[in-house]
DNA sequence: TCCGGTATCGATAACGGTTGCGATACCGAT
DNA sequence: ATCGGTATCGCAACCGTTATCGATACCGGA
């Protein structure tokens, strides 16, 4: 709690111009190996913080990554994260995480707070934004990615998967197995695009082989195990000739999944569940759960990818879009 | 991708100054309401925002939270995030995460990175840290939270349980229960210190009644059913007399309870199961499972509100040592 | 001894806004 | 017509650091 320390307090000890000092602890060339050292020991000793306000106004450059999600709380976000993370460790960058709680009038307000710092790259889920989104996404001078979804139209990079493709895919798979009473469980959220992409991705893969929703039910609020099991036993009361559920999420199969062990019923022999994401808590139950994997990882590694190389090349590279093939896995419960 | 837009060329298109244009924009006083409407529709108009990399250095205020977590993987850190965004969003401030990695050689990393920012505050969970952290935590000049935790010496305010005590009582709860044979399953990361307060605070309990722990098991890596699933097969087939595990997480013990589901033995009766943290994932599963809360949400809205007060005060209003009682639910596993 | 070249350092001018205070315009009252 | 007061606006300085370029010191070779 002692005075403001500046630069110019730690060079004036250090008996050096601020210039001097400065580069020092940048690790900027053109000082000696023994005055840098002395300064160093200077800054060090007097708990000494650069501020960085004041250096990237000058210098024109934050090494930051802004990275806008719909949630922390979903378990899918932070591993697309980790992704950014594992690649932006090999560089100066630095990710800084916005939170748009799948609200695109929010997200709209988070991604201008962010660009107001001038980021060096920007990576943002989904690709629904607002009107002034998209203007704001065009004109920032730093490489912009949307993740997480192909289905659209990019404002300029993109990395991701088609949920439509995946929902289609294990529509597919499911009637492949001869389930014909099918019933779907997702998500009421108005702007999670990406469920209902999958919603619309699954029913087309039924009509393509003339079956329709047995059973269909929406729910609001975030998935959770606890809501997969309510929802599953209310369907399953009301239709009791279902043959299989597909869930907008793992979170949701697995709540399927404890009711059914819960009522004794034998999955799938009784009933078949899938879901999607493959999320880690999916390891380790007493089946394995149908899923699609939604590739989190890798979105994020490549989108921070993009961003390094973009860089690089002073964004003369030309857009990337990055489409990944998302595998099934179809466990047990198929 | 136009040229980069500066508030001087929006002051010069709507023909006032750059200090007029300044004020409009930032809702000041001293605008007219006409010339305001005036300079906000040019700004829109053209997809201008402001650099608050400048407006923070004049300023010399940032109204940003530095937040620093372990992990954001691990459900409980989103959930403290979520009690700071909730208060947070009556206010100015926005959060900004920055992760350590239970490592804290990174956290003093990351927590200079943030410092050089110039945040209005800081909220660390945890109190073991570096001496360089440390010093740093007291030099800044904003509050300063470590959250989470009060079993320690805090550098200033503090908000948090006592994971000693929450070990303790869940001993006592156990052996209240008549159980004798007790084995421990828990992380091997030297720098969860919570998990081994619990741990310790969990042998103390038993000590006091003169029991030692019958088996004990770290695991390496980040807790998973997976995990905690193989850890307590593996535990049970070297001590089948087993007749209580303490896990030192919830994502653990859900694990444990997978395992008793698919060996067939019945919970508790052949054996009990108690984790930490009741997360979200116990709710739905075929039995509800012993637990600690720990005051996560609330946890993350103290340390906020302590932020705010000390902003409003000047920081002259005292330090805040808050020390939150857990509660333990006993559920159906003990 | 003198010279060119390199290593090391410092003075100055930005960077893009905002604070502080002074200037101007406009109003009703005298 | 003059005046005091308020609403509205602009000028200049400044925030703390870095880019740029010029200055100085030092070195080996001619």
């Amino acid at each position: 709690m002692t005075k403001k320390l500046l630069l110019k307090d730690i060079a004036k000890l250090a008996g050096v111009s601020e210039m001097t000092a400065s580069r020092a602890l940048r690790g900027a060339p053109d000082v000696s190996a023994k005055t840098k050292a002395k300064i160093e020991e200077i800054a060090r000793s007097h708990g000494y913080v650069p501020n960085r306000i004041a250096g990237s106004l000058s210098s024109q450059s934050v090494n930051l990554v802004a990275v806008v999600v719909p949630s922390l709380n979903s378990f899918v976000f932070p591993e697309v994260l980790s992704g950014i993370s594992a690649v932006l460790k090999e560089s100066p960058l630095k990710p800084v995480v916005g939170v748009s709680g799948y609200d695109l009038e929010e997200e709209e307000s988070v991604i201008r707070e962010m660009l107001s710092w001038r980021p060096s790259g920007l990576i943002v889920a989904g690709l629904e934004h607002t009107e002034a989104t998209r203007r704001m996404l065009q004109q920032a001078d730093c490489p912009v990615v949307e993740a997480m979804d192909v289905d659209g139209d990019p404002v300029r990079h993109c990395v991701g998967i088609s949920h439509l493709q995946a929902g289609r895919e294990m529509a597919e798979q499911i009637l492949a197995r001869g389930y014909r009473s099918i019933g779907f469980i997702g998500t009421k959220m108005p702007q999670d695009f990406r469920a209902r992409k999958r919603f619309d991705g699954f029913t087309d893969g039924l009509a393509a082989q003339a079956v329709t929703l047995a059973d269909l039910e929406h729910y609001s609020g975030e998935s959770s195990i606890q809501t997969g099991r309510q929802m599953t036993a209310q369907m399953l009361s009301r239709s009791p000739d279902l043959e299989c559920i597909y869930y907008s999420s793992d979170v949701m199969s697995v709540g399927g999944l404890m009711h059914c062990l819960a009522a004794g019923l034998s999955v799938p022999g009784d009933i078949a569940l899938a879901g999607f994401n493959n999320l880690q808590i999916l390891q380790g139950l007493p089946l394995q759960l149908a899923t699609t994997d939604a590739c989190r990882h890798e979105i994020g590694e490549r989108a921070a990818r993009i961003i390094l190389k973009s860089r690089e090349t002073g964004g003369a590279e030309g857009l990337v879009f990055d489409r990944l093939t998302p595998a099934i896995s179809l466990g047990e419960t198929l």
